[in-house]
DNA sequence: ACTTGACCCTGACGTTGCGTGAGGACCTAA
DNA sequence: TTAGGTCCTCACGCAACGTCAGGGTCAAGT
């Protein structure tokens, strides 16, 4: 047995009736009920949930939620890509809206009038940008996005095995180095840290430096990941953080 | 006789029928109709337009929009800073709702289950924050937002005219060192430059060396900000930018 | 065993912000 | 003068829930 109605709701930030609804229209249905008919959400579900909320933040429609949740060419950690470069994309709208104010307010400040095609441009960073333009402003026609999805979508077992060896594989380098006595800021260390953001690149998602040294930071700051790594060897999580950071600085 | 509603539309990326809504629920009601009783926006109107737009892209209701739009103590400048304020604040939603995916990637990578606990707060990123919730984590209470309201939009005249006269100040003091010979990057130009942030924080927005570069980049890029500096002194609009980027650079 | 309060269920109608025609006037250019 | 594009006013439709209404369920306390 699973979390109730009202416990979903609130770890989720969801109204009760939100719930309903996504039921009723074959969204989200719990995958159990009780004896007396409550629903009863598991894991399963929560997951499902997440992927539910954050397309919804993102503007999308429960029908095509629903049509791209229920499309199982799709893997789970697919969505997960996707959501973050439109999350990208959607910083970069904010950006573009935040100058558009900005101009605005310097035309004011200088006793300007903006032209109708400045006007126009002003306007433009304002229109409700859907998640449907930012997609296809990412990844162009639908044919570009198929393809793009085609790509991704089809990582076969071995190449899943591939990224875990990889994976391991920088884990075994920085450990490597740390048993070496390279310092975290060496070359070698550096080398390191940047191997694991191209790996990230690769299999994952485009991983910036400013990304990276948000990861860098949550694996000392959360027990889980640290314990990852000190696993592998004591203080690499530490020698792990300083080298990417160190890398990060020395890119920039 | 203004814009008709089909240029509008175009203009505003807004659809015909919206700007009908508009009219209806009594938003925007174009200041006068033609003999045959076609809508006929003035400038003024399209200016109203554009607080809506942007107000609406916050996630504001139009019943919102409308109440804090007819509120005439509300300077029409402070609905810009307003929404500076607010699109600041949704930029680090942004940002907080991609970390939260990095992080699921993260585990995910790992193959480690996130407690309830970080779920909670995951979906916490992503729950629907308002506009209203922006408001409110920024300025608090109702009641402190109500004195920031005060306060902001309580500008005298002689409040006005000490700005632009602050504004003049700034632009007299480069032109000064411009003449004098200073070199963009000198000690003196960087202070000037910095004076221009703190003018446009004080009685405008918090203005970010990010911010002001991107001010710096529009006064060349845009030949009507271009002429303002020039008018003063040749080669002026240059100079202001190399010092303000000079500047940005030695604080950053 | 019984009550009480918090929680759950299923309808069912209301709301917001428009989309989408229907049916008809208007207006410029050929 | 006739065709196209644009404009007008109803008026109904729709998504994603909010909001009662009327009624079971359940764990805790008495």
């Amino acid at each position: 047995m699973g979390l109730s109605i009202g416990d979903v709701a609130r770890t989720a930030h969801v109204t009760v009736r939100a719930l309903h609804h996504y039921d009723a229209i074959g969204l989200l249905s719990p995958s159990e009920r009780s004896a007396a008919g409550y629903r009863s959400y598991s894991p399963a579900d929560i997951e499902r949930l997440q992927q539910i909320v954050v397309y919804r933040s993102l503007g999308m429609s429960l029908q095509d939620i629903t049509a791209i949740l229920d499309d199982h060419t799709v893997e789970p950690l697919e969505h997960l890509r996707r959501q973050h470069a439109l999350l990208v994309e959607r910083s970069e709208h904010v950006h573009r809206m935040i100058a558009a104010i900005d101009k605005t307010m310097e035309a004011h400040r200088m006793g300007i009038n903006l032209t109708p095609d400045e006007q126009s441009q002003v306007f433009g960073a304002f229109a409700p940008a859907s998640y449907a333009d930012e997609v296809e402003e990412r990844w162009g026609e639908t044919d570009a996005f198929a393809k793009s999805k085609a790509k991704t979508s089809s990582y076969t077992k071995a190449d899943w095995a591939e990224a875990v060896a990889e994976q391991t594989a920088v884990g075994e380098r920085f450990a490597a180095l740390l048993r070496a006595g390279a310092a975290a800021d060496s070359q070698d260390a550096m080398d390191a840290a940047e191997a694991h953001r191209r790996q990230i690149t690769r299999w994952y998602y485009d991983c910036s430096y400013e990304i990276q040294t948000g990861l860098a930071d949550m694996y000392l700051a959360d027990p889980r990941f640290t314990e990852n790594y000190e696993n592998i060897e004591a203080g690499l999580a530490q020698y792990v953080h300083d080298a990417i950071h160190a890398n990060a600085i020395a890119r920039a």
